[in-house]
RNA sequence: GGUCCGUUCGUCUAGGGGUUAGGACACCAGAUUUUCAUUCUGGUAACACGGGUUCGAUUCCCGUACGGACUACCA
């Protein structure tokens, strides 16, 4: 097997979609298992769709997201530039081989012919309106015109487009690594533009001679290019390069979570979840779009939760470091069918990777939280609150979240639970609890929890009868972190004041 | 419309001529936790349809339906 080599090849029209992340992650998981070659292609050859910053965005969404790249923009290599508008030059010269061998013909057709074109074939049965066997002698280029008549255009600077003479009747055929066999016929397919009027190649030729040049093993993409491949491989065999032309691999497409198409940015936000990796800013209208990173997602976890959208290892582990992913990864196993994108299942992921991420990781992230909330906080007080609340967490930002009660003393209290639970009974007991916590020097769960009990015990009550008040008078609420930890994390002077506040602050039922 | 691709629980999927069609997420119930979450156990739930081929098809073949992608001087 010749050396794997394989790109990323996005274009730089905004921010990198969870799609393409998963498009890199394929490449890259195929690279590394072979000791092959990750490249980054930029792929700006439309000049009119250019982003500033869409390029930086792609290259820091891979970082973030732990695909690194070998080869390409920003990093360099034995076939720079990288950046497909750098490469003009390249592609023209290509071009001009296949106009020489009789492959390909200059086009003068204005937008307005051929639009006329397209209109008259419309309603003709059988016929497709495109610029084809059918109709190019109908059209204004090199096959129609006079010699003479090309060159006076040419030299004259007129507008014109180098067209792929593509055969009238022949079958094509090319191995998918995913899908098998495919065949088309070449009527179907009509001559596609492969040098436009401002002198850049379109996708097509870019492609093909790039992954050519830079020894492309493996083309994986999106299946959207799969109607097109046919042409490629035209491409590849009138460029002379059949040999060395990378093998196929079209990955099924992520869908909606409900309904039916492609996963798009306004699915995303309907539903409530990024589809960006990372923040990204739309430099036109402003609008700020949230990335998964921003949200809370881990890279690991995402990535995770990615590589089993339309693959799988065949066994029954879920979980898998990049280098698992690596280990594992086989072209072989990815589905043929769409996936729909189920956020729920990334949230589960979050959560597993969150679960075993060690305590330390997390105190620094949780202790900013805490200032930009206008508090302040040891390292050893973040420790504790860390580990009462890693069990119930899914974003790192829950921390903060669910972990405020500890700054911040309750002013209201489930109205629920008052009404069933609070009474004057109940609130003795409690008083009874504070007198005993003040006049403790210090407590820890376990003493907390034992002068709960014998509070209880003298007063003739069982400790579960109060248990879920006395949550209420520390935290407002009836649910949170292990109760005695959080008394104990919250200093017995502290828990004393919050539940008399609340004996003070809640009316007692007439 | 045309071309190509696809179709197993709600979702991600395993499987493959004879299986109680397996797992995970989600959901529901029970257990544990004298509190909440975790955890554990259990449960509901799928081979799109019709023809073949075959002793036997969810699995192979052909249709149909449905879905998707593509059909630009966009990638």
């Amino acid at each position: 097997m010749r050396d794997v080599r394989v790109r990323f090849a996005p274009s730089p029209t905004g921010a990198l979609h969870i799609g393409g992340v998963r498009t890199a992650l394929y490449n890259y998981l195929l690279a590394r298992q072979h000791r092959g070659t990750m490249i980054l292609r930029i792929e700006d050859t439309d000049q009119g769709r250019y982003v500033p910053g869409a390029e930086q965005y792609i290259i820091d969404a891979l970082t973030w997201a732990g695909i690194t790249i070998d080869e390409g923009v920003s990093k360099g290599g034995p076939h720079a530039p990288y950046r497909q508008s750098e490469r003009k030059p390249i592609y023209k010269q290509y071009a001009q081989q296949l106009i020489d061998h009789g492959r390909a013909y200059y086009a003068f057709d204005s937008a307005e012919e051929l639009e006329a074109m397209r209109e008259r074939l419309k309603d003709v049965a059988g016929a497709n309106p495109q610029y084809g066997s059918q109709t190019r002698l109908q059209m204004v280029n090199s096959l129609t015109l006079s010699a003479d008549e090309v060159g006076k255009r040419l030299n004259a600077g007129a507008p014109y487009v180098i067209r792929l003479l593509v055969p009238g009747n022949e079958e094509i055929h090319l191995t998918d690594l995913i899908r098998g066999e495919v065949t088309v016929h070449s009527s179907t397919i009509d001559d596609k533009v492969l040098m436009k009027s401002d002198g850049m190649p379109t996708y097509h030729l870019a492609n093909v001679v790039d992954d050519y040049l830079m020894k492309i093993s493996h083309v994986i993409r999106g299946e959207e290019w799969l109607p097109s491949a046919p042409l490629h491989v035209l491409l590849y065999r009138y460029l002379g390069w059949e040999q060395d032309m990378p093998q196929f691999a079209h990955l099924p497409l992520l869908l909606k979570p409900d309904g039916n198409g492609k996963l798009s940015k306004r699915d995303a936000d309907k539903m409530g979840f990024p589809i960006f990796p990372l923040n990204w800013t739309d430099p036109a209208s402003g609008e700020l779009a949230q990335g998964f990173r921003e949200r809370g997602y881990l890279p690991d976890a995402l990535i995770n939760f990615l590589a089993f959208l339309g693959w799988n290892p065949g066994t029954e582990q879920e979980l898998f470091s990049m280098d698992q992913l690596i280990q594992a990864f086989s072209i072989e196993r990815i589905g043929k069918a769409g996936a729909r994108f189920d956020i729920q299942k990334a949230q589960w992921f979050n959560q597993q990777y969150l679960k075993i991420k060690p305590d330390s990781d997390l105190t620094t992230g949780f202790m900013d939280s805490v200032v930009a909330g206008g508090h302040s906080c040891t390292p050893d007080k973040a420790a504790k609150i860390i580990h009462a609340l890693k069990e119930r967490v899914t974003f790192p930002q829950d921390f903060w979240e669910q972990g405020k009660i500890f700054f911040v003393a309750p002013t209201t209290y489930d109205n629920q639970l008052v009404a069933k639970k609070w009474n004057a009974d109940v609130a003795k007991v409690l008083g009874a609890y504070a007198d005993e916590l003040e006049g403790a020097t210090a407590i820890t769960a376990e003493s907390a929890k034992a002068l709960l009990e014998s509070v209880a015990m003298k007063l003739n009550i069982k400790p579960g009868q109060i248990l879920q008040v006395l949550r209420m008078t520390i935290t407002g609420g009836s649910s949170g972190p292990d109760l005695m930890a959080t008394l104990e994390i919250l200093g017995n002077a502290e828990s004393a004041r919050r539940i008399r506040n609340a004996i003070q602050n809640i009316p007692l039922a007439s």
